[in-house]
Order: C-alpha cells, then structure tokens, then sequence
DNA sequence: CCCGAACTTTACCGGAAGTACAGCAATGTC
DNA sequence: GACATTGCTGTACTTCCGGTAAAGTTCGGG
C-alpha cells in the first residue's frame, strides 16, 4: 500500500467552497436572491462547473440545511455538555444552555443560522419535496433535543402550572426563529440575544417556587 | 356639482381582486414561486393589465404588507377592546387578549398570515426599500402596542423579575412569528395554538407570585 | 498511456419580470 | 355628437435565470 498519510490538497475543496460562498449570499439576500451565476463566480468555477457538483438548486439548499443541521447539533451538544459541567440540575442546565445559546448568537451580525430553513418553509413550491422533509426532521430533532429536558426539569422542579415538555421545546424553537425574523426585520441585531435571555428569566419564573 | 351618491359599481374591483388571489397565491406558494401571469389569469385580466394596476410586483408587496398591517391592527385592538370589556386589571387583560389570539389562530388550516413580512425578510434582495421598511414599521408597530400593555402589567404585578417591556413585546410577537414558522415545517398547525397558550401560562407565571 | 475527475466553452430552451405601445370599449363630460 | 379618460387587451421585445446538452481541456494516478 501506499503511503497515503500526507494529505492530498484539502478534500472537496471546490464543492465545499460552493457551499461556504453560497451559504454567505443566501443569509445576505436570500436563496431566490442568489444566482447560480452569481454563486459560480464567486468560487471561481464556470455556471455549468457549479451543475457539475449539484444536479440543480434544490440540491444545493438541501446540502445546506444538512450541513446546517449537523453544526446546530454539535454547537447545542457542545453548550449541553458545557451545562452538564457546571451543574447537576436540569433546571439550572437549561438556564446555563440557554445563557450560553445567547451568547453564542451575540457575535453573530447578521449572519444568523436558519435563514434557509426559513425560507424555504415561505416559498415552498421553490423547494422540492426533500427539502421540505429534511427541513421538518431538523425541527422535529430539535424538539426531541429539548423536549427530554423539559421532562426532566418538570419531574425535579414541578411548573407552576402543568405543560408539555414538547411545547416548551417548541417553544424555545420558535423563540429562537421568531426572535432571528424580528431582529432581521428591525434591523436589531440585539433582539435576538434580548429574547433569549428574556425567554430564560420567563423559564426560570416558570419553574421556581414564589 | 353632479350627484355623486350613488355608487358606481363597487369601486376598485379589479384592484381588490388581485390582491385578494395574490395573498392567497402567496400564502400557499410563497411570493416569488407566485407569477403575475398567474395571478393576472386567475383575476381574469391580462398579463398587461396587472401592470396597469402595479408598477411592478414589489408594489404588489407593499400593498399586501399594508392591508395586513392593517387588518392585524383590527384584529388586535378588537381583541384588545373586548379584554378591557372583561377585565379591568391589565395583567388579566393580557391573559384573555393571549387567549383569544390563541383562538383566532385556531381556525387557520395553514393559511396564516404575516407570510409576505416573513417571506421578504428572508428574501431580501427581492423586495426594495420600501417593502422592508414597510416591514419595519409593522414590526415597531406591534412591538409599541404591546410595550405599553406590559409597562401597565408590571406595575400592578411586579415580575418575578425585571424585565424590559419593549422585550416582552418582541418576545409575543417572536412566539407568534416563529410558531408559524414552526408550525409549517413541522406541518401541524396546532403548534402555533399551542405556543400561544403556552405563552400565555408563562407570561402568568411571570407576574404572579407564588 | 489511457482513464476518469473536474472542470470550461458554447449553445440552446423555457419561464418570468418588466417595457413599450397601439388599440378598443365603456363611461362619462362638454 | 364629439371627445377624453379609465381600464383594460394584445403583441412584441429585452433581460435574467434555471436547467440541459455536448464537446473539449487539464491533470494526476494506476
């Protein structure tokens, strides 16, 4: 066999470079917004090159949202495990998450997560059939994240008043894409990191004795 | 001076018409997958004749944000004036108006409204500055109506802690917004009512002690 | 030396937005 | 009764974009 260890030049560059361009202009303008063209040019290839790597756009926003999917899960894991650390409490592991999540979106100037996911779920007909599944397993993978926690914050800390510990993860969800989609349309970067540390003090008073 | 009493037939037809199809076009398929030809056709006019009526289709938009933005703003002072007929205490005030936006949201089988704000947000490019400032406005507009309500709750029911109520505003106005988000990639439209709800608990928990 | 991967170039199709303009029917107005 | 305005229709054209097709090029590896 042959000595395989150095590394060839860095793996896929061409197609993950597509992804990382393309990734860039569709949270600047949105996927309709942006040309294949536009995109081509930007990695350096020709428009047919770009067809070469995607079959078509579809294609192209699907491997988006899988690559999305994939890093949102590992950062959650990471903040997760992070919370797991500093403390025993399932109620205090959410609290810490939830201030560690905020953090994380506070350096983020407009460069937000979910932007594809998002639209895809207002232009359907744009999308195919497989980008809608992939985008509706991600949410369903994120209540599933959460929903256990809520279970188990519930089980140690009885709420003030009985809820589904689905609906609370449904709930941090849409806190998180609502917040993204007013700061967007306000132009405040802040709102997002505002409702987040607001959405943790409303957790907190939800859980907690008078 | 002629008589000008008597109604011509019902004015701006044609017009009312094609916004009317358009919102629903767009609800269903999102802005841009929605073609004027379409929507022309399905008016019963020409391709020629909807830019008789429109500039271009960012006008289109713009007119749908407007009639939204004011038929929300109905709906919400309505809703807003029959919890002041319930209840003179602002925090239950709140409560009851949560709960009938709850039920108001109930009876939409995926037709929910504010797709066209959320579409353009995601879609920058595609609107003009007009469109998204017509957006801004809306979203500052709602933000306002319900800063002032959460201002009046605090003072008579001090949170369990501080809050901002321009937050608590946006924080309503995320739940709604990304619930529909939530709902249509999860594709049940029962989570939306449910955030609501549960929104609502929260917002008990909050400013009542234990 | 040839193969296959990763492209390029060129050419084309169809659909959609938007422009331009000529014309036409109905409804008033003078 | 002539005339003008409103509310369109029809046609023709441009540009942009997604997508297809096919032939040619470059280059590294077996």
């Amino acid at each position: 066999m042959s000595v395989t260890t150095d590394i060839p030049p860095p793996r896929t560059t061409t197609r993950e470079r597509i992804l990382a361009v393309a990734y860039d202009a569709i949270i600047e303008k949105g996927f309709e917004a942006t040309s294949v063209e536009e995109i081509a040019t930007a990695v350096g290839i020709s428009r047919a090159g770009f067809f070469y790597h995607f079959p078509d756009k579809n294609a192209l926003a699907r491997a988006l949202i899988d690559a999305q999917v994939v890093e949102e899960g590992e950062m959650l894991a990471g903040i997760e495990a992070r919370a797991a650390e500093l403390s025993d409490d399932p109620l205090q592991q959410m609290l810490i998450a939830m201030r560690l999540m905020a953090e994380r979106y506070h350096g983020m100037p407009g460069g937000y997560t979910g932007c594809i996911l998002a639209s895809a779920i207002f232009q359907d007909r744009l999308f195919d059939a497989e980008v809608k599944a992939a985008n509706q397993r991600s949410q369903l993978a994120f209540r599933a994240r959460f929903s256990g926690k809520f279970a188990a914050i519930a089980a140690l800390h009885p709420p003030r008043e009985a809820v589904d510990p689905d609906d609370m993860a449904d709930l941090l969800n849409a806190v998180i894409t609502g917040g993204i989609v007013v700061s967007r349309a306000i132009r405040d970067p802040d709102v997002l990191v505002r409702q987040m540390l607001l959405a943790r003090v409303m957790v907190k008073a939800m859980y907690t004795p008078g």
